[in-house]
DNA sequence: AAAACTGACAACCGCTGGTCC
DNA sequence: AGGACCAGCGGTTGTCAGTTT
């Protein structure tokens, strides 16, 4: 594999001592500088004439990932992570494609979500993220909740039901639709709904199960939190002590349906 | 107060496929 | 046809800030 690792690398590469870590500065504004004037692209070329001490490789991914005008900074909204779960469910890791649906995100960035946030909840589980249980749950539970979310965000900004149009309409019936691609759009002024605040203030529990919680929502970023205590062995109960109001968004039905699929792997 | 741990994210690496000469 | 180069993808690792012990 060294012949195939030498002839890739360019001459310039080889030539000069290549820079790596993380980026300064100076560097991200030499960086700027050269694409605003010449553009994107050749990026052997922008490595090699800005500059700049770094492979083309580098300085495409800082550019891509981080630099470009268009990216777009912090949470990932709910409607994003709504996205990216049903996208990931039709693609697979498939990055680089999901992220050319959640403008202004990049490939790396959804691909970081996913092995922090969704793993983790899988991890959870004990059981693997492409299990057939993790995948259950996902679509009937963690799906459906957080287009409620949205809704009820949505609500609670602009005073009238949010319209989700696409193939989640009706959060019980979560399909993945093998067709055309989900026209994911809710219809509020400002859609960036999940920081911690607005996800907690805004949902008013609407009816309490009598069954017993099957997860909860994590405070600051609306991921689902399970966690497998003692006594209820069996399944899954509420964290953090049960002191939260969010244990009562399970609906039912919801709850019913991810206890099957519990008890049913058993 | 400090060490250990954890999570999030930036960056790198190995590899593939396409294009050009 | 085949080698060199390049862009891009997905997996993995490194870094650092925040949290816990």
């Amino acid at each position: 594999m060294d012949v195939y690792k030498t002839s890739f690398i360019s001459k310039s590469e080889k030539e000069m001592d290549v820079k790596k870590g993380p980026w300064t500065e100076e560097e991200d504004s030499m960086l700027k500088a050269y694409v605003n004037i010449h553009g994107e692209g050749r990026w052997n070329s922008v490595a090699r004439l800005s500059g700049l001490r770094r492979t083309g490789k580098s300085c495409r991914l800082r550019w891509l990932n981080y630099m470009r005008p268009e990216i777009k900074r912090g949470n990932i909204s709910l409607e994003e992570q709504l996205l990216i779960l049903e996208l990931h469910s039709r693609w697979g890791n498939r990055w680089s494609k999901i992220a050319q649906h959640l403008p202004g995100r990049t490939d790396n960035e959804i691909k970081n979500y996913w092995r922090t946030r969704v793993q983790k909840q899988a991890k959870q589980m004990k059981c693997d993220v492409n299990s057939k249980r993790f995948k259950d749950a996902m679509r009937s539970v963690w799906i459906p909740r957080l287009i409620e979310r949205i809704r009820a965000s949505c609500q609670s900004t602009t005073g009238q039901p949010s319209t989700i149009t696409g193939i989640m309409t009706e959060s019980e019936s979560v399909q993945v639709d093998p067709s055309p691609l989900p026209e994911l759009s809710v219809t509020s002024p400002d859609s960036h709904v999940s920081s911690v605040l607005d996800l907690t203030d805004c949902y008013k529990p609407q009816s309490v199960s009598n069954y017993e919680a099957a997860g909860t929502w994590g405070g600051d970023d609306g991921v689902l939190e399970f966690q497998e205590t003692e006594e209820h062995s069996n399944g899954w109960s509420v964290g953090g002590g049960g002191e939260s109001s969010m244990e009562t968004m399970w609906n039912e039905e919801n709850i019913w349906f991810l206890q099957q699929q519990l008890h049913d792997e058993d």
